[in-house]
DNA sequence: CCCCAATGTGAGACAAATTCATAATCCGCA
DNA sequence: TGCGGATTATGAATTTGTCTCACATTGGGG
């Protein structure tokens, strides 16, 4: 027995039109086309669905259970229509964000919370877990936009710049690297750095200073959290590398030295990766737009 | 736009499946008709339903939203295919019941109490208020079954004998009727009756007493509820005429007598009508024989 | 880079839905 | 009770839609 939608709509229209041929007319076809339709219906129901002793034709006792149904399901799949209109016509949609750079979830929150006010109708979510190959769950719409400093340029996918950051060495007051005005590649060599428990090549210590000079650390160890990193920083366990954005608390403490990496100051831009096909999209546009702002607002502290 | 209950099956076997083969083949179809099928309703959509990035395709952020909705329309779809089922095995159904005898509410409570017990799919009601032309309802669908004592033959209704009960006149003690062995049309021309409040062609005390012999009382007032004439019976505010059963409480009070009506007791049989189509489910015959059993019951006292 | 598996495409076959024309019913009214 | 209008049913022809077959195309893994 395969009822379909079109037989729901079928009974709705009978019993609000109070009659087949209104009905019909209603539905945009002929009479004969619903009569047969209707034969067809019941002839799969097995059973009268509308009692004809009586003319205008009326609903049966299983005839009025298919329209409670119906008055249930087809509102749901009215409202699935509206939705697939709000989506074409932009004002809806996903925004699934995963990052490549960790300490951007400071920076990430609160203008998430302003675009949630703006697009409450957007699907808004940070995907953690698969932030190692995020560019491929992009391309697979896994997610819809891929924080990251690495634009490894790739067909479909657009690298919209929101702000430039140093990556900036960070110690204890006590730390003997505080006497220095930079910071080099081989002061490291007898540190412990404290880093995110991520890969190598997604920190700038590593990617930027330490691979190419390939100076090893005297110790390595991980931490979440960005507090927790500088906690250990400000109780001389380690040294740390981050933007220098993320330290903006830390920088007017006595507990604690930021230098720029040395001799030549190391420039990093971050950028929201979409996909080239969203980037048209109004709310996505509005995304990017409000966190180049509060990357500003971040960096003037 | 015109969504179908073909393309949420489709979605969801899609997603099951994984992959749009692997749901060709869960519905019996081959893969090219379902990527026909696809397309269409994609187009139809007006945007991707799914992601062909990656290989098996998956379902993309409009997909799922789909998919949402499929799971929870499409079981609504099976228990609504299940209820037909049942209905057409008559497991299930409707009983919606009308009453010409305005005393059978006392006697019908207890019935349809052991009727939902045995039957409790089977949707029960009384229908109140178009007890005056019950017969062309019953003929409508509007009601199932009507419980009368007119057996007005007619196509396509079966009419099925209850019981036969005695009209039966009760009156206060000290109603000077009290002294004759049965009561007589004449008797009541110096008499209030207390009836029902329903036409004269449906109180036996018009039918088969006064109106062949052209009585008419000396006054006529009505109450709804059985008790309630029998209390205004019991303070000799009048005279009725009820079904002997009805009485079974008050035989044993000094406080009434009750008399047949004569010279020739009048027997009356009661019906359960119902349409012919009707009269094979399983559930109405039940009925039919938990009405029968419970009439003697009663009967008995 | 090639091959396998998965998906897309186009033409023709087939099935289903629709229409037109007309018949059969029912309802109300005189 | 019979008549006219309204309502529903039916049958054949036609249109529309869906499926299949055969083959092209496209990713992904080795």
């Amino acid at each position: 027995m395969y009822i379909e939608l079109k037989h729901l709509r079928t009974i709705r229209a009978i019993h609000q039109a109070g009659g087949l041929a209104r009905a019909a007319e209603m539905l945009n076809m002929t009479q004969s086309a619903l009569s047969h339709q209707v034969a067809g219906l019941e002839d799969q129901a097995g059973m009268e669905l509308f009692v004809r002793r009586s003319k205008p034709m009326r609903l049966s006792a299983a005839g009025f259970r298919m329209l409670r149904i119906s008055e249930r399901i087809l509102p749901e799949i009215d409202a699935l229509e509206e939705e697939f209109a709000a989506l074409r016509s932009g004002k809806t949609g996903r925004l699934h964000i995963t990052l490549e750079c960790h300490a951007c979830y400071d920076w990430l929150f609160p203008v998430l919370e302003m675009f949630r006010h703006a697009w409450p109708e957007v699907d808004v979510d940070i995907r953690a877990g698969l932030a190692f190959d995020a560019m491929p769950a992009l391309n697979r719409e896994e997610v819809d936009l891929v924080i990251t400093s690495d634009p490894a340029a790739q067909s479909g996918v657009t690298f919209n710049p929101l702000f430039d950051y140093h990556p900036t060495f960070v110690a204890s007051a006590q730390n003997p690297l505080a006497a220095k005005p930079f910071i080099a590649a081989e002061d490291f060599r007898d540190q412990v750095v404290i880093t995110y428990p991520v890969g190598r090549d997604r920190l700038d210590l590593f990617t930027e200073v330490l691979t190419p000079a390939k100076v090893e650390p005297r110790g390595h160890r991980t931490a979440e959290l960005t507090a927790v990193i500088l906690m250990l920083v400000g109780s001389n366990r380690g040294v740390a590398v981050l933007p220098d954005w993320v330290m903006r608390e830390v920088r007017s403490s006595a507990d604690y030295v930021t230098r720029p990496l040395g001799p030549d100051p190391v420039i990093k831009r971050m950028y929201a990766a979409t996909r080239e096909e969203d980037a048209a999209r109004p709310y996505v546009a509005h995304f990017l737009r409000l966190a180049r702002v509060e990357a500003v607002k971040l960096q003037r502290g």
